[in-house]
DNA sequence: TGCACTATTTAGTATAACTTTATAATCGTA
DNA sequence: TACGATTATAAAGTTATACTAAATAGTGCA
């Protein structure tokens, strides 16, 4: 048997609040001799008696009132505990850990987080912005969002949005200037905002594909950021051509204020997906997260098709 | 059954704290499935899981390390009102645990326990042999043996042993091929067996008394051991000279295994004292285990009269 | 003094908890 | 990338514990 500390415990304290084994019997739901017998043997565990009795009374011993001075407060304590922890079994509660990378912020962590919160107040949520792929579990994180689709066993991926086709963009003004690069190889007469990885300190090299190969270009510049945002604003400035995927820069490209080039270089990979372990999604506040993720994005899915837009189908 | 506001709590704490459903089972004594059984039914009675767990890792949920935190305080009041009012009883029980330098070993503990777990088998021994000086209270030892007279207060000492007269031991064999020491500073030209403290790593250095004043030498020695019996055991095999108490090489002595030199310059110290917090010697087990050591030890200096030993005062 | 009621003990039974075995999953290493 | 070692779990069977029923002894009150 698992030895149980708390053996005995139970009857000693209906014992003691009801001052008699008959109506302790009665609250247990239990034989009057089944008291009897719990409490004789916490008494010979302890080496002393808990209980003076006679057949008709049934008072607490120095010990016994000792004892249940001591522990009442703590088994009160104990079932106060169990008792929240089972509220807390339907209703989405406590705290959800999420790590993204920088370029869900915009697209997702924006728009469903507020959401979130306000469907669920009682969910902390805390969202790590990071660009290096994480180990959940390990870190302590409930799900994270990640460009492509995961592989890992046991995890599961929720398609958050279309497939991310990769683009090469600049200010107007800087082409009028500098010319329009008409293939990968044409960047090294050009200025290109670079993009280093917070985490690993290395630089994001440009990957092409050309007839169907891949072709992976280190163009040369004199910008480097660790920052999406950056990226996309420094080529509004027209200070050069960022790499960046086409769902970042959807705005911009409407208003004319970014133009894409070597288009017909550039690859397509999956999109962002919501990856979570298969065990966890039980969790009432994490299928809360996805609840609300979806239809948020069902809506933008919605006015995207109004607006004439290719979407990309959402997967369970 | 009676029902049982605690159950499945050990399990679900053994697993919280050890990090894992095999540990939790090698500490609880049961098969790791039981354990997992335990935990699950518990999770079913709160409708909420209380643990992530792939087969290589187990986290505790947000409501998980909720429960914990609540519950643990709450588990260790209860163990202490136990293992009070187990105290408080008449006839010694629960657990005793002792802190003892391994010297007291072959003097004291292999006498005394065995009688004390005859005359008590209620009471759980424990016996910790370590060199070092340990914080009782602290580490959670009822009761420790050291030598010396403590002065902590609030602590009661009780003697076990005579002065220890402390010796430099060597095997005939030895002193006939590497000479007799006359004083502490041959002990340049001779080999030591050296004893190195497990705990701080420490070499002892061997004490010695001229004319009143103290004396400390670093002898040279290509033998170094972590253990009292191997420096006597070593000193017999005609390996060096060794720094030891008397009384731990007595039967040695007697059979002229071993010879003591430098005897004008060996200090004396207090003997072996059982030392305990005043306020637990009311306690039925520490009382017990004090009366048994008392009587064995009265016993043992009735033989050592009877072989015409010189015995100090047990004290109390 | 007698009766009603309670606590306990004992023997037997039922149920709960544990074990064993097999399986699936995971993680680390080669 | 594949394989091996290790862990968690599920299912079925077994064992041990806890409970019940019945009998007995004791107590307190009318």
């Amino acid at each position: 048997m698992i030895p149980d500390p708390f053996s005995g415990l139970a009857a000693f304290l209906a014992v003691a609040e009801t001052r008699g084994f008959t109506a302790a019997s009665a609250r247990l739901g239990v034989s009057p001799a089944a008291v009897s017998q719990a409490v004789k043997a916490l008494e010979a565990k302890l080496g002393t008696p808990l209980f003076v009795r006679t057949t008709r009374r049934v008072r607490l011993t120095e010990t016994g009132a000792d004892l249940l001075s001591r522990v009442a407060p703590a088994v009160a304590d104990i079932a106060g505990a169990i008792e929240t922890a089972g509220a807390m079994g339907d209703e989405p509660s406590g705290f959800l850990r999420l790590t993204v990378p920088r370029m869900a912020v915009p697209l997702i962590i924006d728009r469903v987080v507020p959401a979130f919160r306000h469907a669920h107040p009682g969910v902390t949520v805390e969202v790590a912005v990071e660009d290096a792929t994480v180990d959940l579990l390990g870190r302590g994180f409930d799900a994270g969002i990640r460009i492509g689709e995961y592989v890992e066993r046991d995890m599961v991926g929720v398609r958050l949005s279309r497939d991310i086709v990769w683009s090469v963009v600049a200010a107007p003004s800087y082409l009028a200037t500098h010319g329009r690069p008409a293939t990968p190889e044409d960047l090294t007469r050009h200025e290109a905002i670079r993009y280093r990885f917070p985490a690993s300190g290395a630089l994001y090299r440009w990957e092409f594909e050309r007839e169907g190969r891949p072709l992976s270009v280190d163009p040369p510049g004199k910008l480097i950021v660790n920052d999406g945002a950056l990226l996309v604003s420094f080529a509004k400035a027209g200070l050069g051509l960022s790499y960046v995927a086409d769902i970042a820069v959807e705005q911009e490209q409407r208003a004319g204020l970014l133009v894409r080039v070597l288009e017909p270089y550039l690859p397509t990979t999956p999109g962002l997906f919501l990856y979570f372990p298969q065990r966890a999604q039980a969790q009432p506040k994490l299928r809360a997260f996805i609840d609300v993720t979806r239809k948020l994005l069902r809506l933008r899915r919605i006015e995207a098709k109004s607006h004439h837009a290719a979407i990309g189908e959402l997967k369970g």
